[in-house]
DNA sequence: GTCTATAGAGTGATAGAC
DNA sequence: GTCTATCACTCTATAGAC
């Protein structure tokens, strides 16, 4: 079956869901074939250099998410209060209420932070700046800003973890729910 | 010639060490020998089930410095000042200012979890209940310290997520000092 | 014919178990 | 050390679209 039955973009979503259950070294082609549905011929096709450029491409596809979903409702002039909103349902969305982690956390725990460490730095960075700005608008001192950011973002990735620890969805939304009430205090 | 040259005890540390820079899927008996200078059969020896004896070993001997550094300080009777003084003290220790993870967070957030689903749901659980006893001490009402517990030790999971992610261990720092001083408010 | 998407046998290396 | 299974990956073959 020569015809294009897959497209790279389309891989993307599957992609992300065994590296974001399986993390970066757990996920293994044979795993990743059969989530896909595709075989090693196909899947080095789209990825010629393999499973490091399986996972650029879906920590990229989560980047893009991020940058209309996140930084968007953050960049976009108007009321911060709006923003802080918008930016903590995008952030519930994206972890599906507290069942999905985010990739980039899971990799930047363990060794796998090394391959994709630009990356890595560049995703928070760029969100802390973008919730710092907002939260100067809002009122804060500068350096009040970006250690406030610092810490809702923070508290975001840790609830995240107690959440999976316990076992239990709700502690997500718990902490994000005061996480978006400090930031709107 | 079969004398006793390693001990169980004496393994633990470097296991963790494997278990903590490369995750558990990524943790191989290969690394592990390296680390330990075990060959296969000794390692089999002290740990017949495998690596997931070793690891369940590595997160009970973490349990066990717990009890003793954070718990201990806790549910030590006296001014709950003190007690979150010392938490805070040993936190960072156990992270190592932000250059260390806790094995507890990388296996909570990959399916990992479901092989330590109990002793991940206790450590955190086990924690949480100290450090909100003592806040109730210090004056919160029940449900407020719940909440404030909840949130200093995801707070405390995140900066090291953060950390990692810059790859500057000041990011733990800086949140921990704040979470430390918000305790002590 | 060329190009692209596919399948999968086969590579050596290494995995975990014993 | 020895075992088998599986790893990431390579390569050949092939079927259709052009």
């Amino acid at each position: 079956m020569p015809r294009q039955i897959a497209e790279r973009a389309d891989l993307l979503p599957k992609l992300a869901d065994v590296f974001r259950t399986r993390g970066y070294a757990g996920a293994s082609l044979g795993e990743i074939g059969r989530a896909t549905g595709l075989g090693k011929g196909s899947l080095y096709h789209f990825f010629p250099r393999g499973k490091a450029e399986m996972a650029e491409a879906v920590l990229a596809e989560i980047d893009a998410w991020f940058a209309v979903e996140i930084l968007g409702p953050l960049n976009h002039p108007g009321d911060p209060r709006q923003s802080i909103r918008e930016m903590c349902r995008a952030v519930d969305a994206h972890h599906k209420g507290g069942r999905r982690v985010c990739a980039f956390a899971l990799f930047a725990l363990d060794d796998t932070r090394r391959i994709f460490a630009t990356a890595l730095r560049r995703h928070f960075q760029v969100w802390i700046e973008a919730l710092a700005r907002v939260l100067v608008v809002a009122g804060r001192g500068p350096a009040a800003a970006r250690t406030e950011a610092v810490d809702a973002i923070a508290s975001i990735q840790g609830a995240m973890v107690l959440a999976r620890a316990a076992d239990d969805p709700r502690v997500f939304a718990g902490t994000l729910a005061r996480i978006e009430a400090r930031l709107l205090a």
